[in-house]
DNA sequence: CTCCACTCTGTGCACGTTCACAGACTTTTC
DNA sequence: GAAAAGTCTGTGAACGTGCACAGAGTGGAG
């Protein structure tokens, strides 16, 4: 059987394909009669407009395309993903436009991505997790809007994006550690080519000063395995440590798990903050103190960008949301 | 700028529309010349295939809608589902098909996503966490192929589904349980309007039959709270139990918390197993015993099914996967 | 009454593709 | 050598919509 057709529903109310398009699309000028009508029609035919012909006359597809460009063994073990994805399928379905995943792990994926945005097949490109240096930015163009969640480090300028004041909280954290009288802090940072890595390092060190050696920095990868290898590093390097804070709560919790391997309690002998607030800071023994993220604003924020440019706004201006700290018993 | 059309690549190639599309269709019947000339023309001009116009035409949207039927607030609480996203957009890439998320949360979701695959916006449909009795199946009709990551209980005739062995592994685990010795042993079940509620809970009574009376079985909701909220439910109508097996990590997590707040410690006073192998079983303290399900073969082989009858598969088989017993410390 | 502004409606065209068909040329078969 | 089969190509007609335009009707101001 075959699907209605604005042309049925038009023959329908009695009208012509002009009219019932113009009730479609919220045009003045439909009668009072000729919309009832028309939405009777609709209602029994049970007309839906089909895209492709719409998309086809009109240039927009209707279409936001989400790119993960997250490694694909690490996607999604952050929990922030699931608010951004959540928040974007419902303020998009708002305005009736559908939100298609795409990933950019490998060469193959990228160029997929760059075919599907180039060839006009979205409205607006949403970027997650990009970093440094990812040929994706500039191969995009910048003829669809592009915005992201979390800066895209060197092209701050270029990218908008709603963040989390990431310097803040590591400033938070790493103040809150020093007033409880701790003396040898050390950090477990995120990988050096993200904003989450660089600032909350930053903010440590804003407070820290020269006491952030080289000797109390441990790299990591925000997995849960780093969080481990980056604890032992440190306990190595600098066995008095006597408080790490740690740039993700899910390393945080690889770095409990060392530090009890090796005999170390928390928080007394050594204090541990987190970073994120996600569901792993509960369920560690002792619950992470850490720093709380305001993750539904960061992703509405972003939405609100991204809209913004697909409405014609030809400038928007980043946003940067406060943190909080988080005070719970491993620190 | 415009973007190029076929036309431009057939004036560029010398040849005309008809045969551009045959060779970008796989058509048999186009000279090694014609072939060569077409693709110099493409990679020039940086021609992409319009999907609207070829929608238009084909009465096909290179499109696949997953579902997300959970409540707004669970959404993503359960690791499960990164898996599986990843593997739908991975195996979907390969054939040049997109995937586009889409939320069932509440009415006025269900009747957009209705709109959507009725209007023939989609080729097919990946449902995701369906509960019992939900009306979003039947609303959908049959037109469009639709398959299910997990069973869609009272509809398993008419949704295909890949699935773990959900009863076996309740087995292995109660089977394990009772060979460690323990005599009154606990189950804290999932919601008994899923596929996982229910056949964990057989499969636990399938081994302790009489045994499994009601007094030591609760029932939780998936997410850690309702797992602390159980756990002190069971305490208090049976403070003698040895073991709880809880169906799914994450609740375990929450169950540890009530078991250490009420001074019991794990696994000497109270044996814990999990269900998923989830990363929350390997940051717990102690880690946690559980039954590994094997995800990202259940989405392969979900995607197989779907993909399946998109080909024209009158009628696919649901697939059953074992599980597979994982032990830890806390059982 | 005339003119004008405003409201409302129908019509033709274009969007970019696939598909069926017809026709030209080449190779095989008897 | 003619007929048949196979290979390759171009052309016109859809697919279903939005938009520009023209035109009809209505009511108020002068």
């Amino acid at each position: 059987m075959k699907r209605p057709t604005i042309h049925d529903v038009a023959a329908a109310a009695g009208v012509s394909r002009g009219t019932v398009s113009r009730l479609l699309n919220g045009d003045r000028y439909v009668s009072p009669a000729a919309r009832s009508a028309i939405e009777q029609a609709i209602s029994e035919t049970g007309y839906v407009v089909n895209r492709a012909a719409r998309s086809l006359v009109t240039q927009r597809t209707g279409t936001i395309v989400m790119v993960l460009s997250e490694p694909h063994e690490k996607l999604f073990e952050d929990p922030n993903y699931s608010t951004l994805i959540r928040v974007a399928i419902r303020r998009l379905a708002e305005r009736d436009l559908s939100l298609v995943m795409m990933l950019s792990g490998d060469e193959g994926d990228r160029e997929r991505v760059v075919r599907y945005v180039r060839g006009g097949h979205a409205d607006g490109v949403l970027l997650v997790s990009t970093h440094a240096g990812d040929p994706l930015v500039s191969a995009l163009g910048s003829v669809t809007p592009a915005v992201s969640c979390g800066a895209v480090i060197g092209r701050e300028s270029v990218i908008p994006y709603a963040t989390a004041d990431d310097r803040l909280g590591a400033r938070q954290m790493a103040e809150y550690l020093v007033g409880q009288g701790r003396r040898r802090i050390a950090m477990i940072t995120g990988p050096m080519d993200t904003p989450g890595g660089i600032q909350r390092l930053e903010g440590f060190a804003d407070v820290l000063g020269r006491k952030a050696s080289s000797k109390l920095v441990a790299h990591g990868d925000w997995t849960q395995a780093s969080g481990e290898r980056a604890m032992t590093e440190l306990l190595e390097r600098s066995p008095d440590l006597d408080a790490v804070f740690v740039a993700s709560d899910l390393m945080a919790a690889g770095a409990l798990t060392t530090l009890r391997a090796a005999g170390r309690s928390v928080p007394d002998d050594v204090a541990v903050g987190g970073f994120d607030d996600s569901s792993v800071a509960t369920s560690t023994l002792p619950p992470l103190t850490t720093v709380r993220q305001p993750l539904a604003e960061m992703a509405n924020r972003t939405m609100d960008l991204l809209l913004a440019l697909i409405d014609g706004a030809e400038q928007v201006e980043p946003v940067i949301l406060p943190t909080e700290l988080v005070i719970r018993e491993s620190a």
